[in-house]
DNA sequence: TGCGACACAAAAGT
DNA sequence: CACTTTTGTGTCGC
């Protein structure tokens, strides 16, 4: 029998909150107008409507002129850290008229992380959610076949990339350059030690949690959209305000159709579909990464009940440094396995069916502290449960 | 201090 | 509103 101390626990108090200039760039998604303006996320229909995520977005509230939404006061911050490029970036994304083409992943962790002392926490055990959008800037007038009607205001109507031929640069040993026509476009979501840049796995769970298999992320199909020219000047909106692929509702079928997946039906969904697996899958035992070839390609992308596998070392050890990890979303271009030989420099994945995936782009976030035991663990130090160096 | 397993109970979904 | 499912986290033994 469990006494009163292992109910469950209030939220971590949270103080009187005041956003400081300093961690600013770390909520890109919620300081968007178009973000807190869309009728998706304004009706709280976001991604992840399950749980807390959604009831992040209940205030809103004015900074330096734009309009933002942040968590109410009564609970623990659980909005997104912001991701940045990394470079190198490679290879080149063009179009067949050889106009470059600027990428831009558009990633948020929408469940799991909280802002505390300073700083992003996570818990080895509880779920994030990371939700991932792509945008090529490109300008109408570059493409064949312009279609001057589509708003960049309207995600629904934006023209897809499905009708537009793009290939990459790859540059080989031998210096040259070969250019290869992509086949489609992928995502997927890693973790990284963020000093030496050492893989952290994250690993997948069903809803069956303990009971269930646990699996790498998928490297999940994504279809870009297309900007006008104007990603500089329209902030993009928050994953989550589209519609999503959620990945995986359950990733294998179990007991119940994946079909009927807990989501919320309110949610915008209409390119979503179940993934499919071609990996058998062990039950008790890590799967390796699979690549997610269902044909109907979602614009948005979310990874639900992703966890670290480990927690970062040194946590509220003084005196010691401490860890910290970090998120990484990476796009792939898939080419077929014959155009990629020996010669050619990049980071590649073989999928199957002939496809190789060839890394075009990553963003990742900052410093991500993850603690190994309960909050209650750390609850009676100093700080209210924020570990202060 | 972290990890895996087990467990309870609140939150969320139906 | 009742029931079921999902998920956060307390506890235990290493």
């Amino acid at each position: 029998m469990m006494t009163t101390s292992a109910q469950r626990p209030q939220p971590l108090p949270t103080p009187s909150y005041s956003i400081p200039s300093a961690i600013l760039p770390s909520f890109p998604s919620y300081l968007s107008p178009l973000s807190s303006l869309h009728p998706a996320l304004s009706s709280s229909s976001s991604l992840s409507s399950s749980s807390s995520s959604s009831s992040c977005l209940q205030t809103t509230g004015l900074l330096s002129g734009l309009q933002f939404i942040f968590p109410r006061a009564s609970r623990p911050l659980l909005c997104t850290p912001s991701f940045s490029g990394l470079p190198p970036i490679l290879p080149q994304l063009q179009l067949p008229n050889l106009h470059a083409v600027r990428v831009q992943i558009n990633a948020a962790v929408s469940r799991g992380l909280r802002f505390e002392s300073a700083r992003w926490l996570a818990y080895r055990r509880n779920y994030l959610s990371i939700t991932i959008n792509v945008v090529f800037d490109i300008p109408l007038s570059a493409l064949p076949t312009p279609q001057p009607s589509s708003s960049p205001l309207l995600p629904r109507s934006r023209q897809t990339v499905d009708n537009h031929n793009f290939s990459i640069v790859l540059d080989l040993r031998n210096g040259t350059q070969r250019v290869v026509k992509v086949k489609f476009f992928a995502v997927t979501v890693v973790a990284e030690d963020e000093v030496n840049g050492r893989p952290v796995d994250l690993i997948q769970h069903t809803s069956k949690r303990d009971q269930g298999p646990r699996r790498k992320p998928v490297v999940a199909r994504i279809r870009p959209t297309l900007s006008d020219g104007r990603l500089a000047a329209t902030p993009i909106s928050h994953p989550a305000s589209l519609g999503t692929h959620r990945l995986l509702e359950d990733f294998i079928p179990m007991d119940r159709p994946a079909s009927a997946g807990s989501s919320s039906n309110n949610i915008p969904r209409g390119s979503s579909t179940s993934p499919d697996f071609t990996t058998s899958l062990d039950s008790e035992h890590e799967q390796p990464p699979s690549f997610d070839s269902h044909h109907e390609t979602a614009e948005v992308v979310c990874f639900e009940r992703i966890q670290f596998k480990r927690a970062t070392a040194n946590n509220g050890r003084k005196n010691t440094a401490q860890q910290m990890f970090r998120v990484v979303a990476i796009l792939y271009a898939a080419v077929d396995e014959t155009e990629c030989f020996d010669g050619v420099v990049s980071n590649a994945e073989h999928g199957a069916n002939g496809i190789r995936y060839l890394e075009i782009q990553r963003v990742a976030t900052g410093g991500i502290m993850v603690r190994g035991r309960s909050p209650g663990h750390y609850a009676d130090r100093v700080g209210g449960g924020g570990m202060i160096q």
